[in-house]
DNA sequence: TTCCAGGGTAACG
DNA sequence: CGTTACCATGGA
């Protein structure tokens, strides 16, 4: 049903979502950390900068009602290419293709996981659509408290990439592998990485700037365990990792990171455990969940917000 | 002060 | 193959 009070502005696009979505539920998942760089989250609404076809265009996602969101192009009109890029960067972002009917189907007959999907329905796994990105991010938050993470990944994004300044607010993009590629390990650590993160960081850029590492290549057998498997033979990639990236990247429905700190509480807390659960436990938990296991340790996530 | 945090590598047996 | 020391800093 088409809402006629509502003026269009002429270059939005508007995005159908699916029923399984709550725009509110990933909005309350994107604002666990107060000192995130990459995206701000706004009067209900989020504006992220991103590159799409060689141009920075700063987005801005708000829930149009009657199952729709709303693309806004806050820096200028966006060419037919831009907002079809902007589309699809929107879609993997919110991860809009999946239909979770199925995996709430599961979840129904899950003591563990059936709270969750009532409290928070409608939340998506939110993508980290950037390979590098993700790596980077991943790498970042191996052995330390998020919060230290959220400060690692800020002044790594604010000494070595650009903004634009929209209405007063910086708008952040995320480094280029090229520009990190050539960084000695010193100017890394003197951000505070460790200096094994640094090498790890630095030999990711330069696998992704000479082309030799990319979301195509990982995917071109159309095979996750193929593309684990290229993940697992790079320095600094273990299978926490790996499966990090697989999971809020490459969107590997069976991505998971079994070793993960943040599943172990979040398993012990929903289950009232009095300690954390073994990997054995834990993979007995985790058998009904087949080919879901990401969407399940995302709600497990969301569980600790 | 101690212990843990969204792990991984290298060097052992 | 499995185990262990080490990394290095912030927060509780």
């Amino acid at each position: 049903m088409l809402d006629v009070t509502k003026q269009l502005p002429p270059d939005s696009i508007l995005l159908a979502t699916p029923r399984e979505f709550n725009f509110q539920e990933c909005l309350r998942y994107l604002q666990r950390s107060p000192n995130e760089c990459l995206y701000r989250v706004m009067n209900g609404s989020i504006q992220k900068l991103v590159r799409v076809d060689g141009e920075n265009v700063l987005l801005c996602v708000t829930d149009n009602g009657d199952s729709n969101l709303r693309i806004d192009f806050l820096n200028g009109l966006p060419s037919k290419s831009i907002r079809a890029g902007a589309e699809k960067y929107v879609s993997d972002w919110f991860d809009l293709s999946t239909d979770l009917a199925p995996f709430y189907s599961m979840a129904e007959n899950d003591p563990l996981l059936y709270p969750l999907v009532q409290k928070h329905f409608g939340l998506r796994i939110m993508g980290v659509n950037d390979l590098f990105e993700a790596l980077c991010w991943a790498i970042m938050g191996q052995q330390i408290n998020l919060a230290f993470a959220y400060t690692l990944k800020r002044r790594f994004v604010e000494t070595y990439s650009e903004k634009e300044i929209f209405d007063g607010e910086d708008y952040w993009l995320f480094p280029t592998p090229e520009r990190v590629a050539g960084l000695p390990p010193e100017a890394l650590m003197k951000l505070q990485f460790t200096g094994k993160k640094a090498e790890y960081t630095i030999g990711v850029a330069k696998l992704v700037a000479n082309g030799e590492l990319s979301k195509e290549g990982l995917l071109q057998k159309g095979d996750y365990r193929f593309a684990e498997k290229e993940l697992l033979n790079i320095r600094g990639i273990g299978p926490w990792t790996a499966h990090y990236v697989l999971l809020r990247c490459l969107k590997d429905p069976s991505a998971f990171p079994i070793g993960d700190v943040g599943l172990h509480n979040a398993i012990k807390q929903q289950l009232n455990l009095s300690r954390k659960p073994s990997i054995a436990e834990i993979r007995q938990l985790s058998l009904k969940w087949a080919n879901w296991e990401a969407y399940a340790t995302f709600y497990l996530w969301s569980a600790l917000l």
